[in-house]
DNA sequence: ATCCTTATCTACATTAATGTCAATAGTGGA
DNA sequence: TCCACTATTGACATTAATGTAGATAAGGAT
């Protein structure tokens, strides 16, 4: 009763998002219902449907957002460093997608409805592929189907560091990789990954 | 009121954990719940509680069951091929991973509730791990480091192959790797981790 | 000042699921 | 044959969430 707050439909968007963030972080995925997120930054949950249209789609925007940092980031790296690391670069990445619920949302999303199921969401994602898919190609050694093999790298870090994010705990448990083995294994991906690029045995 | 059938406790469970991995398969994870899984079975979902406890178990349940088999067939491989052939070896794992749903299930469990909590119905898992290790390690060409060597390989390939399961499909139409590309990738994988066993430039 | 757009709220409707309980009925063993 | 055990069930209680509808009010534009 003491009066609404109006803003406009980009800030209580931008804030809305930033609310669930965080408390993916904090809570992990049951943080994510409408009724708290709208609460917590400071609205009805009512008022997030009117903006967001539907809980799912609050999601997708979400996912939408970090995903969409993280390539940024990636890509400018890759750009701006003369020398290719790739285990720091694993290292941040991997921390990212465990760290604070993303690879664990971007799941909950491929699970429970299909994550490609409709591309427009996905739109800006799809972009930034295509810009990085040309830098790490540029990386490589040899020119001959460096693309392809490109694309195959950054597959298998994706499905890797989403299993990662995911699992990752619980299967360091089963294969008694202690904790210091875990935090490491980016890094040695990573050094992995340097050495499939050097031109072999040649 | 056509009369009860009765079965023994063992029975009850096989039968419903039957029904429900063919209900995974096909109706993906909303075909788990109670309701239908014992419906389908011929029981109400009262008796399917009776028999697991609780919704939870009863799909922790089924994941320990299926990875079981998962990992029994891929020691039982290891143990009977005189060569080592990882290309066919990560190529039924990923499909078996990704058909039928398992991955999807391990998601859900790790993402809903931490896999990890109890290790309790994970413990024949458990062992199967303590067994596989020493059987990979048995593989590589240099006894340095075997063992932390050999958990490393595990835990990439179970990672990949768990990012694969969920997200395999839309990483591949983000990153534009073809239908045939995708299902080339475990073998491609499988040839990559032969490399990096091989005694190097040596 | 007035009006129009729309962000916001309260209250309600709906749904879908899990889990509980007390009663019932097979089945194996004494 | 009878009994004890327990698998089975229908009905109920509960919960937690999403989404809807109509009313209200904030703020910009004219």
């Amino acid at each position: 009763m003491a009066g609404r707050k109006r803003r406009s439909a980009d800030e209580a968007r931008a804030e809305l998002l930033r609310v669930a963030e965080d408390r993916l972080a904090r809570y992990g995925l049951e943080g994510l219902n409408i009724v708290d997120v709208a609460g917590e930054a400071g609205m009805s949950h009512a008022t997030l449907i009117h903006h967001f249209g539907s809980t799912e789609d609050m999601r997708r925007a979400l996912v939408t957002q970090m995903t969409d940092r993280l390539l940024r980031d990636v890509i400018a790296v890759l750009e701006t460093e003369a020398e290719l690391a790739p285990e720091k670069l694993l290292r941040d990445l991997f921390s990212t997608l465990s760290k604070g619920g993303h690879a664990k949302l971007l799941a909950w999303l491929a699970v429970e409805q299909g994550l490609s199921q409709s591309a427009d969401p996905a739109d800006e994602i799809d972009d930034l592929f295509a810009e990085l898919v040309p830098i790490v190609a540029k990386r490589l050694p040899t020119n001959a189907d460096g693309e392809l093999l490109a694309r195959r790298m950054i597959y298998l870090i994706a499905t890797s560091a989403i299993g990662y994010g995911i699992a990752g705990d619980t299967l360091a448990n089963l294969i008694k990789l202690d904790h210091a083995e875990v935090e490491d294994y980016p890094a040695w991906l990573g050094a992995q990954v340097r050495e499939m690029l050097e031109p072999a045995a040649d």
